[in-house]
DNA sequence: ACGAATATGTTTTCACTGTCAACATAAATT
DNA sequence: AATTTATGTTGACAGTGAAAACATATTCGT
């Protein structure tokens, strides 16, 4: 007697035979990871729709599907990078909770971040090729800055937040220029001189707390 | 009786006639205003080798005796950034000379510089697409820079350059690194909100200018 | 003044890319 | 069960950087 076929959508996926199935299954995150990998191995030059396809095994124009263009891939894994960035200052928040001042525990996040993920934090900042209408992105942006500019407001100690005299403003500017163009230079290699001249070779963090305790000091 | 024919190596260039001669004459500035001209225009993503080739009216392989590849072109233009940037810098310690501190002086240079040339600014710090070991762009870089260093480091009084401590190091990258992020947040756009916010709608050089103010007060 | 070497442009070709249209297959919905 | 929708594939096209082969000016040695 004959036993009907199991159809393919009842039948699990068996790793052992690795068959192509017609469909992936989660390409979405899987083209983000290899996105991410590509990034990181050949730089943001290399990181290309087809590039991610080959490395996720997927054929040329798959991507297409999940991201619209290039500016959506490489906006959808921007918006990755902005929530790991929301996460690791608010790490650092918790982390120094009661030994610092909020800010500055936000400024060595922003910092370690840059470090950790020098490629991504690249990216985030490479705004002619994202776009930040992309609800994904916006929302990660905002979510991440939001963080930071409540803390500076906080500081500004106004009830109603739309209104900051001009001294207000420089120093919530101040503070986050500094922390920024900090992150940059370094992963630009341009810190590099000053901290070999440096006694005790320090790295890019003990200048970024030196630079808080300065601060603190006045 | 026959005259000899002028040669058209003596033959002065003919403006009326716009003859394409088959040598320009003065190819590579001519391309690199082309380059500027659609950087500006269109955008860093537009700016091609055809594309700067067909803006001069040249073969779109004629940039490749002059720069080798896209990443000599950049180069090159950036190189005429930097020179810019120096000497923008420059002007306004002099215009500022006895009023201002140098450093703060070249702070304001440094952000001018960035509102006015803000493609080429960009440009300037998208570093995987140059390369800083072209002469050119090597000798523009270092004489920009060694401007602000020198500046920077005689504040820190010390005789031999090659050592500092961290008091002194962490009071020049945080100078630099102010300015630097204020620089790059501005062009991006990220300023905005906060200048909307404050009262009297400052532009980005009343800022940088209160921030000056501010620091000096310490 | 003349010929050779060099510098400067052009044309052709190739591999790669983003994007689109047409199609195939799976999943979801009704 | 049939239809619609979502997800991938294939094939095509124009634009790009780059290299090779070639053409024409310029420069330089003699």
């Amino acid at each position: 007697m004959k036993i009907a076929p199991v159809p393919d959508t009842l039948r699990p996926p068996r790793a052992d035979i690795e068959a192509h199935r017609y469909h992936h299954g989660a390409l979405k995150p899987a083209l983000l990871a290899a996105a991410e990998l590509i990034l990181k191995r050949d730089g943001i030059e290399a990181l290309s729709l087809r590039a991610a396809a080959r490395e996720a095994g997927v054929s040329h124009a798959a991507p297409k599907n999940h991201f619209g263009d290039l500016r959506g891939l490489l906006s959808d894994l921007a918006a990755v990078g902005f929530q790991r960035f929301r996460a690791t200052m608010a790490a650092e928040v918790v982390a120094h909770h009661g030994t610092l001042d909020r800010l500055d525990a936000i400024g060595i996040g922003y910092v370690t971040f840059a470090k950790q993920n020098p490629e991504l934090f690249t990216l985030m900042f490479r705004s002619e090729r994202l776009d930040f209408g992309r609800p994904t992105l916006k929302e990660a942006n905002e979510a991440a800055f939001s963080m930071l500019a409540l803390t500076a407001a906080d500081g500004a100690r106004s009830s109603q937040p739309q209104a900051l005299n001009i001294e207000q403003a420089a120093r919530i500017a101040a503070a986050w220029s500094m922390v920024h163009g900090f992150a940059c230079l370094m992963l630009d290699g341009r810190m590099r001189p000053l901290l070999d001249m440096t006694t005790g070779r320090p790295d890019e963090l003990a200048i970024i707390k030196a630079i808080m305790g300065r601060a603190k000091k006045t």
